[in-house]
DNA sequence: CGCAGCCTTGAAGTAAATCAAGGATTGTGG
DNA sequence: CCACAATCCTTGATTTACTTCAAGGCTGCG
């Protein structure tokens, strides 16, 4: 199977022809693999790669000048992580593995030549940085407007359809292999805060999460609690039938 | 004066030939105005056209099931306002004038003749996307991490950067027409916690704001208290000088 | 075993929301 | 020209959601 089976996966990727593909595929390096926890692209360092996540979680994230951190994006298998790199030049924020990961890397040399070759991938390629864009809006949003209990069963919520949409659930069960610190860190509360709302959602059976395993109970009371409404994920119609 | 003269000015600009400006040019149709608090493109439905903002405030935003609002951008002359309606095809947000704006359509088929003829120019405006997309992790800093006042003179700080990248402000004085209302809508507090905020900052004499005018007087506090560094803005060098 | 990382729970403290009232400015119609 | 409403801003009092501080339990591991 090609590593870019996932990109784009449940939303819009049918549209790449298979020319497209092969292009895209070309672009990219040997797989490489990570440790859990570590720094891979950090922020303000000229970036001469993207990457392209085959398997396991990273995220983006800044931190504040106490050191305390503020995740701006969780990128799961098929993600594009920092494509973003490609345009800007540089990053303004630092990208790590939150599990042990499996990368492959696309010099920005070869994308270069996808923008002279293949406009129409060319605009799948920036439509993925947008979905980036998009999530970012919902971000605001949750920490905007939502309560503490609502942030969190939004930050599932959103994993969730995310995961359902490169095949990784099925279902109302999903493996998420983040600490309640991880979580906090997504939903700016603190680690004993997240503790409670794991507990609340879980006393009104409404969502459980234990052994880095997330089940929804009663999804419909958790897209309600977190004002949860998946279209800005822009996914192909019928991915999320159940 | 052309009318894409303000687009990504002090921002990589000036890397357009001038072939690439008029081909930016000719996709643009006649010039039109809207009354201030005008809903300009409403979410969910189809978009043909992107907005180029003339003159004048718009802001893109979401509400909650309230009807309570967060903004997730504000967008100032020279700004591609909704560029991302292009590769994504509908909006997932609301598009609002905050001010009496002045705008241009571009019709989306012209712009993919430009992804097709000019790919140089394709990759600037992807950057212009980007660079919302750099605001966005901004503003979850900003709401993550920051306690009200540090939000409030962020938003302070990144309009005015902005503002002086486009030679709309020079100096440590420049003009702001929002309520403190909008400036709560955008950092996620009521308008009355804004009030005590600006308060706060004028009696501390780092800023103050006043008929719709806002003056820094203490610049480096200001950004100390905001956490505040360009960087993320991808302003060309020299253009924050003073 | 003893330590580290992670989770849980309780109690106290605090930042911001909410509730409430009033003042200033602007526009409107009698 | 003045009464009046509407909008925006300000300030004080009260409430509340979340943080901080503190302690203890559980699990896996050297």
């Amino acid at each position: 199977m090609s590593r870019t089976h996932n990109f784009l996966r449940g939303r819009r990727g049918a549209q790449m022809t298979s020319d497209e593909r092969t292009a895209l595929e070309a672009c990219l390096g040997p797989s490489q693999s990570f440790d859990a926890r570590q720094l891979i692209v950090k922020a303000d360092t000229p970036v001469s790669n993207s990457i392209l996540l085959l398997d396991g979680l990273m995220c983006r994230y800044m931190d504040d000048r106490k050191g305390h951190r503020q995740l701006v994006a969780l990128h799961l298998p098929g993600d594009f992580v920092d494509l973003h790199g490609f345009p800007l030049q540089r990053l303004d924020h630092d990208v790590a593995s939150l599990t042990e990961v499996s990368v492959a890397f696309a010099p920005h040399t070869k994308l270069t030549e996808i923008t002279q070759d293949y406009p129409h991938l060319t605009r799948m390629l920036w439509f993925s940085t947008l979905l980036d864009a998009a999530m970012y809006r919902e971000w605001i949003f949750r920490l905007g407007r939502l309560n503490a209990l609502g942030r969190v069963a939004h930050f599932l919520a959103e994993t969730h359809c995310r995961l359902v949409a490169t095949g990784l659930s099925h279902g109302q069960r999903f493996r998420l292999p983040l600490t309640q610190a991880d979580i906090g860190e997504a939903c700016g509360l603190t680690n004993i805060h997240v503790s409670r709302m794991l507990k609340e959602l879980r006393d009104q059976g409404i969502a459980s999460m234990e052994e880095q395993t997330v089940e929804f109970l009663d999804r419909d009371r958790l897209y309600r609690i977190a004002e949860f409404d998946p279209k800005y994920l822009y996914l192909d119609d019928g991915i999320l039938v159940p």
